[in-house]
DNA sequence: ATGACGGATTCTATCCGA
């Protein structure tokens, strides 16, 4: 089975890009981030016709995540628990109805910026780095849920976390920002620590692997590029990971979006 | 260099992203 995620910047704008690469890669299974669009204004049409069961869970303008699934999806559950009245649309997860079930969650993580610390070192009160920091300790706490369940699982979306040096061509100029801040890694790790596997580094080693080029300033053209879309897998379903990759090429074709897809080959 | 580029809504301007 290959699940595949996907941060489409907006889904009226990348229907081609989307629909050109879905039938070339043909996954199973889709992960979408930043759909930007209501539920009631996602289109499904070009994705029903070509076989693909459609959850979504938007909000206007902005955000918004959506699961594709070849396979009937059940207990489709939106938003992280305990999420306090978080008006963001952020989170999916369903289990996909295969041979054996597997659980799958969507996630799109809060960017972060700007930082804003005060002078003790802690996140502002109200700011947009806290809220990314008090996503990341909710993720955490449903992490720890999938993880004592023991079953095939992962959770696959665009973290906005640079992990280490090496998933950036400039880590430098990355720093200071909220994608490599070292809260926002150590709060990374503190999932992974769990018990995940992060796929992509499972299979395949060292720098120059990206999912990101910023529109601006020809990051495509200079493979100025970050990698923070990510799949953890729970031990039962990194079990059954038999490939993971990131399908770069597609970036520099007309229209695309930032993000690139990464996807999971698991054997099941 | 509080910039650029691109998507969306508030739409010939502004917000947001990374």
């Amino acid at each position: 089975m290959k699940i595949a995620s996907f941060n489409i910047n907006g889904i009226k704008a990348r229907i081609q890009a989307l629909t050109d690469w879905l039938d070339e890669a043909a996954p199973d299974v889709v992960l979408l981030q930043e759909i930007k669009s209501v539920d009631d204004g996602f289109p499904r049409e070009p994705f029903e016709d070509r076989g693909y069961n459609v959850e979504t869970h938007g909000q206007k303008g902005f955000n918004g995540v959506a699961i594709l699934s070849k396979l009937p999806l059940e207990d489709v559950r939106r938003g992280l628990p305990c999420d306090d009245g978080d008006e963001q649309a952020r989170w999916i997860e369903a289990t996909v109805v295969g041979q054996r079930a597997l659980r799958i969650c969507g996630l799109y993580l809060p960017n972060g910026n700007p930082v804003e610390i005060d002078d003790a070192g802690q996140p502002v009160a109200g700011g947009k780095y806290a809220y990314k920091l008090a996503w990341m300790e909710r993720l955490r706490q449903r992490a720890a849920d999938l993880m004592a369940a023991e079953e095939p699982a992962l959770m696959a979306g665009d973290y906005n976390i640079i992990p280490q040096e090496e998933d950036a061509a400039r880590p430098d100029a990355w720093r200071d920002d909220a994608l490599f801040r070292p809260e926002s890694r150590a709060a990374f790790r503190r999932i992974v620590n769990l018990g995940y596997t992060e796929a992509f580094r499972a299979r395949i080693q060292g720098p120059g692997h990206y999912s990101f080029w910023d529109y601006q300033a020809g990051a495509w053209n200079r493979n100025d590029g970050i990698r923070i879309d990510h799949v953890l897998l729970t031990p039962q379903a990194a079990d059954l990971l038999t490939d993971c990759r990131i399908d770069a090429e597609i970036r520099g074709r007309e229209k695309p979006s930032d993000h690139v897809p990464v996807w999971v080959e698991l054997d099941v």
